[in-house]
DNA sequence: CAATACCGAGAGCAGTGCTCTTGACAGTTG
DNA sequence: CAACTGTCAAGAGCACTGCTCTCGGTATTG
């Protein structure tokens, strides 16, 4: 009696799935062309000839619907950095962070509005409920574990001191990382996320206009410095 | 007749210089409650008692008011950067970087969605106009200033090699500064920048959460070592 | 004083998220 | 087979949005 009671219920429940997948397409197509707030589940319906209070059956409000468009963004660039760093040699720490940053920006620009939602200015009166968390963390991931690498192979930069109140700050950090990992690593580990987070946005964003003529080039040399920062170059 | 005609128009000129300041406060304080995408123009006239449609008077759109608040806020920001910077001895080269940094962190923390407003993904539709641009560079001016003095008296660290491709891309920056600053010393500026627009906005989008326990003590150190890494350490 | 420009109020249009009710259908049970 | 139950799409409706247009009154100007 593990298994659900299947056969009769399957055409249904079928049916369902199918239309909610379509549903999420569709969002998803809407959102890529409008942005967060342009995203109206008239229109999705509209869009699926289907009437409004229709999609409510299976999305119970627009942040319900809004939440699996965000767990999809975050699981669509996490695999597409987890393939590229995973095409390097493991050796190649350098190469591995270079990769990830690389996939993280490409991801970014072809999907600007997607990118907003999960590292933009949160959507107003929006909460992020709790299953958003893990997928959110598989980017984070890889640089830690290229850190790791870094650190159990040695190749760590001289350390700079870290103040008791940043040391002390870290705590939940160090719940995820093996014991050992310097502090002065971890803080360069988190400045070079804040510095990749920190450009893509701000070529997503329009901050580089009249500022920079080919953003893609200082994309890779601000990473290599990154890399340089780390050790790892 | 350079003067305007100011004695007879006054009274009515008067009444809608006061309106319009009326309708902009109005407005910034439902924007800073429910953020830019929840700012309405009807509650705006409902607060100020009067009806929507005559708001137009004054405001010819909605995006027209929020260019209103973007350069506000712009200059806001910019003022209370210059002035912590201002307070800081000229050749203190590391207290300027670390009062403009934490000044802007400081504003940006007290006012999320106003930061969010000028640095954050754009409202979806709406076009920054021209008139942003100039008090949009108020922030960096003073960024700029700090790193034309480094220069100046010597204190640039030993440079890394700058591409071609980035070399040529940081063109429209040389416009806006003295000759001789090398690439290098740009690079190294527009990584803090992005840099403190990372964190800054990290913070703000909820991105330290179960990460840092204490991101003011965080930020100090960050920005610490982006001037050790600008050479006015 | 008369003409003009300005202004607030109101109605109205097209759109939004969301709720509630209604009628049709499918699957299960007596 | 008939009755029941759960699910579904549809429609009407509420309160809200930005924005436009018209109307009548008032302040300013020639």
């Amino acid at each position: 009696m593990v298994q659900p009671t299947s056969a009769p219920r399957n055409a249904r429940a079928r049916a369902r799935e199918e239309l909610t997948r379509e549903i999420v397409e569709t969002a998803r197509i809407h959102l890529t062309s409008d942005g967060a707030a342009g995203l109206s589940l008239r229109a999705v319906a509209r869009d699926l000839g289907m009437v409004s209070s229709a999609v409510y059956r299976y999305f119970p409000s627009r942040d319900e619907l809004l939440t699996t468009l965000i767990i999809d963004a975050y699981n669509s660039l996490g695999e597409t950095a987890e393939q590229a760093e995973a095409a390097v040699k493991r050796t190649d720490l350098n190469g591995r962070w270079l990769a990830t940053s690389r996939a993280a920006r490409n991801w970014a620009v072809e999907r600007p509005h997607e990118w907003a939602l999960i590292y933009g200015s949160p959507v107003p009166g929006y909460q992020a409920p709790q299953e958003t968390v893990v997928p959110a963390t598989r980017v984070t991931s890889l640089l830690i574990g290229i850190l790791i690498d870094a650190y159990t192979t040695g190749q760590t930069p001289t350390p700079l001191p870290v103040p008791r109140a940043v040391h002390a700050s870290i705590a939940p950090v160090r719940d995820d990382i093996p014991q050992g990992i310097p502090d002065d690593l971890i803080i360069r580990g988190l400045m070079a996320w804040s510095q990749l987070l920190g450009v893509i946005s701000m070529e997503l964003n329009g901050q580089f206009h009249n500022v920079l003529t080919d953003t893609d080039a200082y994309f890779q040399t601000a990473m290599h410095r990154c890399a340089i920062d780390l050790g790892i170059s």
